[in-house]
DNA sequence: CGTGTCACG
DNA sequence: ACGTACGTGACACGT
């Protein structure tokens, strides 16, 4: 059998220059010609060359009027008529694929749908032939068969149907879509349909009455409006049939032999390139494609093979959540061999393994994984992901996207999970990934060690992993009932808020839609507003403060937000989470910021409320599973390392000194006894000094504070007035990062900032603030992670049974003991304070409690 | 799936 | 004249 792939290019076309077409900078070369179109539309053909691999292919377009038009002539009425700027790459296109040695169809009168449909009407008489049409137009489905099956495009990916599958998405055969059009209408062909019929109800009768003709003869079953509204546009109804059928006779003079894809004219495509400027693809057209490298593997039979003392281990999992998730396979690598480990003896096979050196990707996902099968291992020698995150490279939690560019031909997991991992070669592919990971680690080792990192690498990263692995192991026990208590509350006052607004409103609208917020609120109630946003007018809350005082309105919409918030989010979205054992298990992600500090997800548990009152309630459903909580956070450690890292001697002096730092910054700044600091004066003066951290302007914080830009700059002239070093230091750190292309922490830890190459002004700005930033908050960040290793350590070396469970980048919150209280605070703060030292005291505060929201 | 909004450090 | 503070994740809306 020979594969035909028919690509629907119009379709292709048009959805590559709309992807891009919005942004309002369109892609050009030069000399002003676009080219955003024509780049989509060419990655999609690589894409599904390298996806397909095609033997035939053709690409069909539309051209010219076509036959529907002359029957109706609202056919398509109402769309926008083709972009100049799209029409003009058309040609080029088409002229890439000439060059590419695939064949493209046009014929006057004709939709490219009709082209494919005459096409795939030739293979089903053709035995020989099967056909794979590529689009995202569902008007082709109507063409699936057992020799016919579509690749729909999505978003992103895309789906594959065959008469099976789309039957078990839809309910109906895949030609009866025409129906389905025929009822429903398709507002983008400008295709009538039945007034008032959707693709819900459409679905339905053609489900029970087979087909259009079937559905008018049984009319006098059907009963009350939608009857009506059946015989009212019978006629429409027909004629929607007629216009949405696919027509299968244009005349072609071409054969299927013709289709053929033929060699490429690589110099014909590299002096298109060329004119379009499409550098990155230039470079790439002399190497070849990427093929698949071969291996040889077997199957382990005998554990008394495993006689190497290092291996690569590498687990596919059916699920990205690896606390949920069941292993499907098992692959490991020695410096000869690779095998995959049938699952019944994996557990005989890591006993053997645990004494060995072993090198993963992802060791904290290993540690999980296998814990789950009551499997503990202590220790994995080596991490791909750790090490490749520290050296920037592109890093996901699928390790194929760091095969790619090393020319290994692996699906995506994405992609295996799709085909429930039902792939005929998922032995090979695993077997590929250990061997990858074995042969990686010696380039990944060197590169960390020329960059100086081999120590934030192996003494603080690739440990902290099998913390980490505990900690969510472990997990944070949650009084189930407490939080359904609240959640009940909560919805009451909700229901009674938004009452209160429709009333005020005069009318009910959905509140959660900023859309449709702004609109009653700066139409109808004609509030005053600032600025908008590109879909509208801004309604959040720093904007609503503004404007509080016009309508008592407003109060009420921040309090529901307020509580919304805590309702779906916490109060009824952390629900889910909460396993059987009454726990809540995050995962951290060690590899994903740029700075070096942890994420959590599945639930986020960094951001449960804590800054009002209401919010921190929710920290009352959050329980010990030992007896208490203890918590220990570093006190102002951002601004003790900017003290540090500028050399301020005023503000060294003040932190050694013990002093409350904002007020001193407060007296200093203006000018009086730190006795006469007003509130006022110090929570001024703390904003200045977060501001500085990020990288201030005037303007972002005279919005803070809700002050003239002005004033604001006087606060900050004067800051940098009293202390010269910090002013000194971030002019400098901005130089160097503009020399060096990179900034580092403390510990080496590197990050490169592509925005200081940038054009654009506004993202270089982004970049200097970001090269201010960074050491600032990464220093933080590795400080914790050594302090958190070495706590481990402590723990495991003095038998502490107390738990180490959460950490919230300057906090660390222990499951503890009653009896172990006091060991627990001694030894943590003391790491945590002694971990590093200063020309600053670092300083940590411990606090207790029985559940979180006492303990802090 | 991008955007707006808001929770945390 | 530009647009406006660093780093995250989750939810809801609407196309």
């Amino acid at each position: 059998m020979k594969k035909v792939v028919l690509v629907d290019g119009n379709n292709l076309i048009f959805r590559s220059y709309y992807a891009t077409a919005y942004s309002g900078n369109t892609m050009k070369n030069s000399k002003g010609f676009p080219t955003n179109a024509v780049y989509g539309f060419l990655s999609m053909i690589n894409k599904i060359i390298a996806e397909e691999k095609p033997e035939y292919m053709a690409v069909a377009f539309d051209i010219g009027k076509n036959f529907r038009f002359e029957k109706y002539h609202d056919y398509k009425a109402g769309r926008i008529a083709t972009p100049e700027e799209l029409k003009m790459q058309m040609p080029v296109a088409k002229e890439l694929l000439n060059a590419m040695g695939i064949v493209y169809l046009e014929k006057e009168m004709y939709e490219a749908d009709d082209i494919i449909g005459t096409l795939v009407n030739w293979a089903e008489q053709d035995p020989e032939f099967a056909c794979t049409i590529v689009s995202s137009d569902k008007d082709l489905i109507q063409l699936i068969s057992h020799e016919t099956e579509i690749k729909l495009l999505k978003m992103k990916d895309y789906i594959r149907y065959n008469p099976e599958s789309f039957m078990a998405d839809y309910g109906i055969d895949p030609i009866k879509i025409i129906d389905l059009k025929a009822l429903a209408g398709d507002a983008s062909d400008n295709i009538p349909g039945v007034k008032g019929v959707g693709e819900k109800t459409a679905l339905k009768l053609i489900q029970q009455y087979g087909n259009l003709e079937e559905i008018y003869k049984n009319i006098e079953n059907i009963s009350g409006k939608l009857k009506d509204k059946l015989i009212t546009d019978k006629e429409n109804a027909f004629f929607s049939k007629e216009l949405a059928t696919i027509y299968k006779e244009v005349p072609l003079d071409i054969s299927f032999e013709e289709l053929k894809v033929k060699e490429p004219n690589l110099e014909k495509i590299k002096s298109i390139y060329e004119d379009l400027e499409f550098y990155s693809l230039l470079k790439n057209i002399d190497i070849k494609p990427a093929q698949s490298k071969e291996i040889s593997f077997s199957i382990l039979d005998d554990i008394s093979k495993l006689i190497s003392d290092e291996y690569a281990i590498y687990l596919e999992l059916d699920n990205e959540n690896y606390h949920e998730a069941k292993i499907i396979k098992f692959s490991i690598s020695d410096k000869n061999n690779n095998y995959i480990i049938p699952l019944e003896i994996l557990k005989e096979v890591l006993e053997v393994l645990k004494n060995k050196k072993l090198y993963t990707y992802d060791s904290k996902k290993i540690y999980v994984a296998l814990e789950h099968l009551d499997i503990s291992l202590d220790r994995i020698d080596f991490d791909l992901m750790i090490g490749a995150y520290l050296l920037e490279m592109n890093v996901k939690d699928d390790i194929t996207y760091l095969m790619l560019p090393d020319n290994y031909d692996v699906p995506l997991y994405d992609q295996l999970k799709k085909q429930n991992f039902e792939n005929s070669d998922l032995d090979k592919i695993v077997c590929l990934k250990s061997r990858y990971i074995f042969d990686k680690k010696d380039d990944i080792l060197n590169l960390l060690a020329k960059e100086e990192m081999t120590k934030l690498y192996s003494e603080i990263e690739l440990p902290l992993a099998k913390v980490l692995a505990d900690m969510e192991i472990n997990g944070i026990k949650v009084d189930k009932a407490k939080l359904n208590d609240m959640k009940l509350s909560v919805k009451a006052k909700i229901d009674i808020l938004s009452d209160d607004i429709y009333n005020l409103a005069g009318e009910s609208f959905n509140i959660n839609s900023p859309k449709q917020l702004g609109v009653i609120l700066f139409e109808k109630l004609n509030l005053p507003h600032g600025k908008g946003n590109k879909t509208g007018y801004k309604t959040d809350a720093s904007s609503l403060h503004k404007i509080i005082d016009t309508h008592e309105i407003i109060t009420k919409i921040l309090e529901y937000r307020n509580l919304n918030k805590l309702y779906t989010t916490y109060l009824d979205g952390l629900e889910p989470y909460i396993k059987e054992d009454g726990k809540i298990h995050t995962i951290y992600k060690q590899t994903l910021t740029r700075t070096g500090r942890l994420s959590s997800v599945e639930p986020n548990l960094q951001n449960i409320p804590t800054r009002q009152e209401e919010g921190k309630k929710i920290r009352k459903a959050f329980i010990p599973s030992n007896d208490l909580f203890v918590s220990i956070d570093y006190s102002q450690i951002e601004l003790r390392l900017l003290a540090h890292i500028a050399h301020s001697e005023e503000l060294i002096e003040a932190f050694k000194t013990n002093s409350d730092i904002h007020t001193k910054v407060a007296a200093d700044i203006n000018g009086v006894r730190e006795e006469q600091v007003t509130k006022k004066m110090r929570s001024y003066a703390k904003a200045v000094i977060f501001g500085i951290i990020y990288g201030i302007s005037g303007f972002g914080l005279g919005e803070n504070l809700e002050i003239s830009p002005k004033e604001a700059k006087m606060f900050i002239d004067k800051y940098y007035e009293l202390y010269p070093s910090v002013k000194n230091y971030m002019d400098n750190i901005i130089k160097e990062a503009y020399q060096n292309g990179v900034v580092k922490t403390l510990f080496n830890r590197k990050r490169t900032i592509e925005e200081l190459t940038n054009k654009n002004y506004m993202i270089r700005s982004q970049g200097e603030r970001i090269a201010l930033n960074t050491p600032i908050q990464g220093t933080c960040a590795d400080i914790l992670k050594l302090a958190m290793v070495r706590i481990a350590e402590e723990f495991k070396k003095q038998n502490i049974k107390s738990k180490m469970i959460l950490q919230i980048h300057d906090e660390l919150v222990f499951d503890c003991y009653e009896d172990e209280k006091e060991m627990v605070i001694n030894i943590a703060k003391d790491i945590m304070e002694n971990v590093i030292t200063l020309d600053v005291p670092i300083k940590a505060e411990a606090d207790f409690g029985y559940n979180w929201y006492e303990a802090k």
